[in-house]
DNA sequence: GCCAACGTTGGC
DNA sequence: GCCAACGTTGGC
């Protein structure tokens, strides 16, 4: 059973254009530097899952497209790198801290769905994104938000298999 | 650029 | 283990 993932990046730190310019539109998602979003990468996300890429810091403020997760959880090269902006110190070969996936581009939205228009549906009400105080970089999402945000982009095509 | 809402650090 | 100080995120 796949899971749903929201994933937030600044475009002009790693945009979903530059996610599409990739080799085989597939990236690994390095510099996540936060407890509770590492958990949810190394325990939970699974090659299969669904990603909500959403541009953060920007204007407008949106996800712009759904990637696969392709590769399960492994460790985070960028920890143990002293050059790398995300070098962590304290990180152990041994005994990683920090761990990332792979993503896969799956879909680039024709219309990106807004901050502004997730705030004003009240069926995403619930959504962490919109949630007080929220900073994580990784957070899952339910499945109906998910699909609810599909049906945003494209109303005259309803999600259907080919996304779940 | 401001600042609220966090998470992390380190002295005690 | 507490908590003040500090750093970061991210919307506005």
């Amino acid at each position: 059973m796949s899971k749903f993932w929201l994933v937030k990046s600044e475009p002009s730190e790693f945009s979903i254009d530059d996610l599409e310019k990739s080799k085989n539109k597939t990236t690994c998602w390095d510099g996540v530097r936060n407890y509770q979003a590492r958990n949810f990468i190394r325990d939970e996300m699974k090659a299969g899952d669904k990603v909500l890429f959403y541009h953060s810091s920007t204007e407008p403020n949106a996800i712009v497209g759904v990637c696969d997760v392709v590769k399960d959880a492994y460790p985070d090269h960028t920890q143990f790198d002293s050059k790398h902006v995300h070098y962590d110190p304290k990180a152990d070969k041994k005994n990683p801290t920090w761990f990332m996936v792979d993503v896969k581009l799956v879909k680039k939205f024709k219309k990106p769905v807004t901050l502004e228009e997730i705030k004003v549906n009240p069926k995403l009400a619930k959504m962490r994104l919109v949630q007080r105080g929220n900073r994580l970089s990784v957070m899952p999402v339910t499945k109906d938000e998910f699909e609810e945000i599909i049906r945003m982009e494209s109303p005259l095509n309803p999600p259907k298999g080919d996304f779940l």
